[in-house]
Formats: C-alpha cells, structure tokens, sequence
DNA sequence: AAGCTATGAATGAAGG
DNA sequence: CCTTCATTCATAGCTT
C-alpha cells in the first residue's frame, strides 16, 4: 500500500505506517458512506420485500451471504461452526475495543443476549470470541518485519515469545 | 476511532496519522465488507425492481455515491502472500520430511533464521507452512472421507508423492 | 481473458 | 490463558 512505504523516512530510527491526513479524511468518508448505503439499501429493501428478513443474515466477515441474497446458490443449512453476521462483528469488535479486558460470565450473558437479535449466538461463541480476539490481537503487536525488496509488502504478525513452555 | 487519536508529531512541520498493522487490517476488513455488502444489495435491488439506474451511481435519500469510489479501492483491499523461494520450499520439505512432527516454536525461530538467508519470510509464515503441510498431507491420506460436504471446495488427488517418510 | 488448482492465511473451537 | 486442529477464505500461477 502506497503510504506505508511513504512512512519509512521521516524519523532517524523510526519505522511506523503512515498515513497523512488527507489519506485519512478520505478513508473515513468512504467507510461513512458505505455504512449509511448499506443501512439504506438495507432498508429499502426490507420495504419493497415485505416477506422476510434480509437484513438479518447477511454474513461477510470472510464472505458469506445468506441464501435470500445469493438467489438460491446454495442450501440454508450448510454450516455448522458459528459465524457472526456483520452486525454481530461490529458489536463484538466494539465492545472489544473499549478495553474491558475480560468479559466476566455475566457479561457475556449480556452481550450474547444482544447479540441473540442479530442472528443466532451462544455463549460459548461470544466466549470463544473474546478469547481468540484477545490472544490473536497480542500476537500481532509489532511488525517490523523488513521487507523483500523485490516483493510484497505482506502483512506480519509475529508468533508469540512465550518460550517458557 | 482509536487511531485517530494515536496521530503523531513525528517531525517538526509534518503531521502525520500512524495505524498499527492490526488497525490496517481492520480497517481494510470493514471497507472490504461494506463495499461488498453494498455490490449485493445494489444487484439485489436491481434486480428487484426492474428499473436501470442504481448500477450507475446510487440516490439515496439525500445523498449520492459514486460508484467509482469502489474502484478506487483495490489498493486498500487487496492483500499479498508469502510465496516460498524455490530454495526456501526445498528446505520445508526437507525439514518436514525428516518427521520431526511437530516444530516446536524455538524450532520455527530456527528454520526462519536459516530460511530468511534465501528471501523474506517470518515465523508467521514458517508456521502456518507447517500447519498447512501437516493438515493436507492427512487429508490426502485419508482421501475417502465417508460424509461428504455439499460443497467441498477442493478436490485432492494424488500427485507424485515426495513425502517418502 | 477466463477458469482452475494449489496453497498461504484467517478463524471458530477443542484440549491442556 | 496458550497451543493446536479443522475448515474455510482468498489469491498467485497455470492451463485453456
């Protein structure tokens, strides 16, 4: 991506992943847009189609679109392991953010019962998820890795330290 | 959002955003998902109502988007991969072949030292390679799986086996 | 250029 | 918690 290698010469022993300001604005307001487009489009449909629920299945983490709008591409019943729905990501990566490190019991209830509303979840998946979050989110911390010149400028994450085993 | 506030001074005139890897990819994510929710409901609707205009740009309510915003965007959604050096996939097999099952995480730390005098590479990489190799050289073992998937994405055959364990 | 295959990487869940 | 596994997603290169 272009303004990462734009980064690398600003500082004497500094190497971080930039982006100036303009980049930034610009990438907020497509990410707005598409937000509020989605909402729309999502609405609008569900008034045009008075019939079902579309809004509650669409499933893109990792790309998966539930049969109302892939038109019959495939079976309803096709998956066994959870996967949350857009809007249970979003709430999930939400509350992760906010830093309160380790839901208790209770809270998990609570956001498994939230989440409830936006497609089909337990409490062990919301469980799962923090706990993956969480370690593969420590894992990641830096990424200093350098670069091959001749290729790509892949995205790193770093295999945990932990060697007392 | 979080890295809005981590925005730096890093040198006496330029102001820059800084965003961690981790931030990136999140980032990239939520554009990825938004800009194909969005493809969906527009062909969706489109399809729906038999009328032509929503491809060439959307009208929704009050505000407009361009569709060309999404093409500008391959730069944000595209991601690269490790490719193994021909000399680096050549010292994997052999590693992998000697049987010692399971590298351990010093033992990654190891064979990226050595590996990375032949190209770019991180443990990342080392381990998911070994992940990998391990989980599809069972599979093709055990290449008649008694419940069939619906749709399982990949078909293996035997090629010429260099696994001689 | 379009489609296909091999394969690197992401991720939910299980086990310790 | 951390590590490992199974499954799935996404893409680099071939093949046509």
């Amino acid at each position: 991506m272009e303004w990462q290698k734009a980064a690398e010469e600003l500082n004497g022993g500094m190497f971080v992943k930039v982006m100036t300001d303009e980049q930034m604005e610009v990438l907020r307001k497509q990410i707005a847009v598409y937000a509020i487009i989605c909402q729309q489009l999502v609405d609008l449909h569900k008034s045009l189609t008075a019939q079902n629920d579309l809004a509650a299945g669409v499933r893109l983490g990792n790309m998966y679109c539930d049969p109302l709008i892939t038109s019959g591409m495939h079976k309803i019943t096709s998956r066994q392991r959870w996967t949350p729905t857009p809007m249970q990501l979003q709430i999930l990566e939400r509350i992760f953010e906010q830093g309160t490190g380790n839901p208790s019991r209770i809270r998990i209830q609570e956001i498994t019962t939230e989440l409830s509303q936006h497609g089909q979840i337990s409490q062990t998946n919301v469980s799962n998820w923090f706990q993956n979050r969480r370690a593969r989110s420590k894992r990641k911390q830096h990424s200093a890795t350098p670069v091959n010149d001749s290729e790509s400028d892949q995205l790193e994450k770093e295999i945990g330290d932990t060697d007392t085993k």
